[in-house]
DNA sequence: CTATTTCGCTAGTTTAGCTAGCGAATTATC
DNA sequence: GATAATTCGCTAGCTAAACTAGCGAAATAG
């Protein structure tokens, strides 16, 4: 029993650990690009939206990044100006924009990514299939837990 | 091959959803406790430091959190002022402090964390023993390849 | 013993959030 | 079909929390 509770409580410090590095790893990221936590937070929400095809709106980012459509234009014009993003009339309602990532910033990104993922990677592929299935679930199961969206 | 890469792909996948989901965590409970993410993560800190029975200095503070030594003076003073730490003399160097956590503050602090802790040994008590192994132990590789500190 | 470094602090500036409120476009109600 | 209500992104103005520069006190090096 007291040793079941032990395994626990190595798994949560790990896991507060991890959670300390990829701050860290995001502070430095944003130093590099020159550019604040959330403008970084919301390049990333975008590189993963194109990724899996969807289209982005001001909108999703402020919901996404807590912070009021104010802040949020105020954001994009940052973005926009420094070239990572453009704006883009939404197809079908008139009120509303997209914002698509320039091939720069994509560029960029994965410049200053690219190190850090294959490195991720590696550690990754040290694990067996099984243990790499067993790990992606404990922590698919262990966001939706934390953070149900 | 396609299928380990694949494998390796959602592994990471899952770990940039997880970050997500701490980095969400973490701002509501700042939200919570009316307090901003330095100052919560400064507090993190603290807790943690205070768990494995060192003392911490405005120095540390400021290197763990990469700001200004100027700005954690302020950090200090907020958190003095909301009753969250007290300034103490360093007991061998008598230019320096050492900061320390009231009762009160570890109390709301694991008041408003106890929850989230609670559900995320839930999680972690569902795997095995041997699971619990491997997932610390990748946390931890991972977290140390991610950021040496 | 003097010079340099280290410690935390104060003063003043800049950045990036916030709320309030606007016009334009859309959707719901009569 | 007119009009009322809502939604969208934006601007203006305010505030919080970072920054740099520079200070006095204490510690350490030459």
């Amino acid at each position: 029993m007291n040793s079941r509770d032990d395994s626990v409580i190595e798994v949560l410090y790990a896991l507060r650990a991890l959670g300390d590095a990829l701050d860290r790893m995001h502070g430095a990221m944003g130093d590099d690009m020159d550019m604040n936590q959330t403008d970084l937070r919301a390049l990333r929400m975008m590189v993963e939206r194109e990724r899996s095809g969807e289209v982005v709106s001001p909108h999703d980012l402020a919901r996404h990044l807590r912070i009021s459509t104010a802040s949020t234009s105020k954001m994009l014009d940052r973005l926009e100006a420094s070239g990572h993003l453009e704006r883009r009339p939404h197809p079908s309602d008139r009120r509303a924009r997209i914002v698509v990532l320039t091939p720069h910033s994509k560029q960029t990104f994965f410049a200053h990514f690219g190190a850090h993922l294959a490195r991720m990677s590696e550690v990754t592929r040290d694990l067996s299939l099984d243990e790499r299935r067993v790990v992606a679930s404990f922590l698919s199961r262990m966001a939706e837990t934390i953070d149900p969206r």
